[in-house]
DNA sequence: CACCAGGCTCCGA
DNA sequence: TCGGAGCATGGT
C-alpha cells in the first residue's frame, strides 16, 4: 500500500472531480491531462512517481491521512465516509480546464458534460504538445488538449454550436475573454483570501458560488473551498446535522468530497 | 410527453 | 434578501 500512496484510481476518477477520465473496462482508466493522454492500471501506480507532471497531477505529495484525520477529528460523522473513500485524491487539474468543465456542468448531467467536454477538445483543441519522454508509462502526446482560454476567447458563440452546450456557451466565451485578457489571474487565486478569490471568478458571467467553489478546490486545489451542490445541500442534514463546513478549516474541500462520494453511494443503493 | 440534470441570471416582491 | 421562472439540450 504504500508503494502505491493509497491512491485508488476507480475513486478518485469518479468522485466527480473530472471528466475527462474513462475506465477501460477491466480496472484501468484512460485519460487525458496537461497535454498527454495516459493509460493506467492499479498494478502501474508506482510508475507514476517517477514522472514529475503525474506525480504532481495525482497529488502523491500530499499527505491525506493526516488530512483525512483533520477531517474526522472535525466531524466524527463523517469517519465511515473518509474511511470509504480514503484512496480518493484531489487531482491538480488545469486551473483553466476546471474553471471552464464546471462552467458547463451547471445544471447538466455527467454523460451529456462528459459528452461536451469531448466535442470541445475535438474541434477546438490542440495543437498538441511534445511528446512526453519515453518511459514506462502508456503515456502519449494528446491530439486534442483542452482547447487554451486564448483560443476560446476568440471565438464566437457560432464557433461553440457544435458542441451544443445551450447557453453555457456564451459563459465559456465570458471566462475565455476575461481570463485571456488578464482581467482574471487565476493563478494569483491560489494563494487570495478565499472570499477574494470568490468574488473575483463570480464576476465572470455564469459562475455562482457552486462553479466558483469548484475551480478553487479542483482546479487551484484550495481545500478550502467548499462548492455546495444538491447533493451536498441534501447530505449535510442528514450525515452531519447542526455541521458548518468552517470546522473543516483548510481541509473543507476534502471533506465535501468525501461526503459527496458517501451521499451518491448511498443515493445509488 | 413530461421531467430532470453537481446552477445561474434575471425579475418581481 | 428571497423565491421562482427561464434557460438549451439530451437522456429517461
Amino acid at each position: 500500500m504504500q508503494e502505491t500512496y493509497g491512491l485508488d484510481l476507480a475513486q478518485t476518477f469518479t468522485c466527480g472531480q473530472c471528466f475527462r477520465w474513462h475506465p477501460d473496462g477491466r480496472g484501468g482508466f484512460t485519460g487525458a491531462a496537461g497535454g498527454r493522454t495516459l493509460s493506467i492500471t492499479p498494478a502501474e501506480i508506482p510508475l507514476l512517481e517517477k514522472d514529475p507532471f503525474w506525480r504532481t497531477y495525482f497529488d502523491l505529495d500530499t499527505d491525506y491521512d493526516a488530512l483525512r484525520e483533520q477531517v474526522c477529528a472535525a466531524a466524527p460523522a463523517l469517519r465511515e465516509a473518509a474511511r470509504a473513500a480514503q484512496g480518493m485524491r484531489i487531482l491538480r487539474q488545469d486551473p483553466w480546464e476546471a474553471l471552464c468543465t464546471f462552467i458547463l456542468s451547471q445544471n447538466n448531467n455527467i454523460p451529456r458534460i462528459t459528452g461536451i467536454i469531448t466535442r470541445l477538445c475535438a474541434c477546438l483543441g490542440g495543437p498538441s504538445e511534445p511528446a512526453p519522454p519515453p518511459g514506462p508509462l502508456r503515456q502519449a502526446a494528446d491530439p486534442h488538449p483542452f482547447p487554451t482560454a486564448g483560443r476560446l476567447a476568440a471565438c464566437s458563440p457560432e464557433d461553440l454550436a457544435p458542441l451544443r452546450c445551450g447557453f453555457r456557451a456564451r459563459y465559456v466565451l465570458d471566462a475565455a475573454q476575461k481570463v485571456a485578457s488578464g482581467q482574471i489571474n487565476l493563478q494569483a487565486l491560489r494563494h487570495a483570501p478565499l472570499d477574494e478569490a470568490r468574488a473575483a471568478l463570480q464576476t465572470i458571467c455564469g459562475v455562482g458560488p457552486k462553479v466558483a467553489d469548484c475551480a478553487l478546490l479542483y482546479g487551484l486545489h484550495r481545500m478550502d473551498a467548499f462548492p455546495v451542490d444538491v447533493w451536498i445541500r441534501r447530505a449535510m442534514p442528514m450525515y452531519l446535522p447542526g455541521v458548518d463546513p468552517l470546522v473543516f478549516g483548510d481541509a473543507a474541500g476534502l471533506a465535501q468530497q468525501y461526503l459527496f462520494a458517501y451521499a451518491r453511494t448511498r443515493a445509488c443503493g
